[in-house]
DNA sequence: GTGAAAGCGCTAACAC
DNA sequence: GTGTTAGCGCTTTCAC
């Protein structure tokens, strides 16, 4: 703002009083006689003082600032994440500085040292999947409280993590299916481990480091495998099916799929891109839902209830996975934070229509 | 950050050089022998040294931070231009503050009241619609930079606005379904003034301030009414339904439309949540589009292409929105800017196949 | 209860 | 080219 903003020396100053009288009321500090208090507050309201953050911040060290990175606000997930963490900052006192990576690690090494040098209080961070995340330990190792969102991998295990469970989410869905009578049930997932390494994982708790060390696709496999077994069903690898994460790809993988097994009677989807991607890829094979093929998709959108018949989907909490995270923050910021920081929030299944019993025969085309 | 930070003194010991001339040389202003420059920058590399940007703009009076407040992040329209907005502020040197006001103009005044106090350099809005913007004109007043975003409204006709042009939007759809041989085209859009203060507006340029002072929604039936009557088709305020802005109202109001009035041959909904609404209004009816009903929808959603037949949309250009505003901002910051600040930029049709030449008595069921 | 004064980290005159 | 100094607006001892 180019006039010259009105300052605390203009309310003393009008109020007839010190610097520093004028400070301890308008800060709600120290103390203050009733009529000093009239004074200063008269003379703030009638020159419209308003606070300067940043000197406050200076003397303070706090800016009552945090950031958040992210890939991508656009993607809905993450748009609702910020969302969440946004209402919660500034119940708590907090704004929110926002910026995005596109998954490009040095654009998020930068946007981490831009965030530092504005001096935030805390960053909360959906980290790329990278080698060696060595500008989020130089910043941790600064001091910066940092909570990861969504994802961690080796070298993060110290840090707090806010994120849905992922294996859980897809042994809900798995298991929905195999409920429903499915034992040849298919899986869409982003290349990942391989089957051996994740089969080993499937008796470990949901805050095992080995599981929450791997990317969330593989974790998302691992709650397959572990629903599998549960059932006692076997594993066929050939029911997993590997896309890259593009829709797609995803629509060629499964339509792929589709043609050279048609044993499978349903098939779940273990992200958002890849939900849409097998869903085309099932209309373009002519399947019609559930009756050819039970579809489970991950992620709630909008397509999901505007196609018929409407898609069954694994649902993240997406704003209050923000939430989370800011709380998780603030109480690091504060120093009141308290072991365990690591919260895995539950998947909520949302049952619609794409998903029934299988019809006997149906896939015999 | 709790570790205490480096700061430029540390710098300035370490290479055994004054406070200013380490400055001198980390700011890139003024002039440094070579070897000074090199022993600063040895030691800030050494020592880790960041720049406190909360000092740096204590003295230069800008922070570098710009502010967007809108509705909603988690609206994919609002997403994109937060995105199209981040990416450039970026490039341009800026971090962005986010706020979300639910529509609630007594969120939006305290949102702007807290970017004010943390001294943001200007501020991008997509304002409530409300009666007495006093919050904002008292912004303005102090000059800080603002932008409108997407809508304007009386008492702000001379804040720079960045949005589609909405009455061409419609007008574009509206002339697409003339050009395709329909004369009986529905319009669905949000209450809005009466049609005879809209009709004359018709004839206005794009940049009428009694144009672009109507909200969204009445500017968008203006673009209907202009196609009509460069068509020389009648306007039958029978076919322009109005609806609230909820999905289950717009349906309700489509459902009853269709059942009454079954000479329309298509349909045109002026945003996205009428888009939706419409849609599912349409299919409830049991008509097939495009040969029962030709259907235009508004704003791109991934669901119009996951749904047979795809749905034609009118699109705004959301992140080029999203740039422009910041580019604007930033020149009134810099002090730079040049009339005219307004940029209506133009919306853009997606054909798919929703919309189609009409099917002779396809609708007399 | 109140005021004087120091200082957060940085920049920009200003002398040297 | 370099160092000294003042000061951005605020909070917070510390005397009085």
């Amino acid at each position: 703002m180019a006039r010259e903003a009105v300052t605390i020396i203009d309310v003393a100053q009008m109020a007839g009083v010190s610097k520093s009288a004028a400070a301890r009321v308008l800060a709600r500090s120290g103390s203050a006689s009733a009529a000093t208090r009239e004074k200063v507050l008269h003379a703030a309201a009638n020159l419209g003082y308003r606070p300067n953050q940043l000197a406050r911040a200076m003397k303070s060290g706090a800016t009552n600032t945090i950031g958040i990175v992210v890939p991508d606000v656009v993607i809905p997930f993450f748009s609702a994440v910020l969302r969440g963490l946004s209402d919660n900052a500034r119940a708590a006192g907090f704004e929110v500085l926002v910026s995005n990576t596109d998954n490009d690690a040095d654009i998020e090494a930068r946007s981490l040292e831009l965030f530092a040098e504005q001096r935030v209080d805390g960053i909360v961070l959906a980290p790329v999947l990278q080698e060696n995340p060595s500008a989020i330990l130089k910043l941790v190792d600064e001091e910066m409280p940092v909570v990861l969102l969504d994802r961690r991998m080796p070298g993060l295990e110290h840090l707090p993590l806010v994120s849905v469970d992922h294996a859980n989410a897809t042994e809900q869905a798995t298991s929905a299916l195999i409920a429903l009578g499915h034992e040849r049930i298919a899986l869409l997932a982003e290349a990942a481990p391989p089957l051996s390494t994740l089969q080993e994982l499937t008796a470990s708790t949901p805050n095992n480091p080995a599981l929450t060390l791997l990317r969330p696709s593989a974790q998302r496999i691992v709650g397959y495998l572990r629903a599998l077994e549960q059932a006692g069903l076997d594993v066929d690898e050939d029911f997993i099916i590997r896309s890259g994460y593009t829709t797609t790809s995803a629509q060629t993988a499964v339509e792929a799929f589709l043609q050279r097994q048609s044993m499978a009677t349903a098939l779940h989807a273990t992200n958002a891109v890849l939900t849409s991607g097998a869903y085309r890829g099932i209309r373009a094979r002519g399947l019609q839902l559930p009756d050819d093929l039970s579809f489970i998709g991950f992620d709630d959108q909008e397509w999901t209830t505007m196609v018929q018949p409407a898609v069954t989907v694994v649902e993240q909490p997406r704003q209050r996975l923000g939430a989370t995270a800011l709380t998780v923050l603030t109480s690091i910021i504060r120093g009141t934070a308290a072991a365990p920081l690591d919260h895995l929030l539950d998947a909520e299944m949302l049952v619609r229509e794409s998903a029934a019993a299988p019809v006997q025969g149906a896939q015999l085309r």
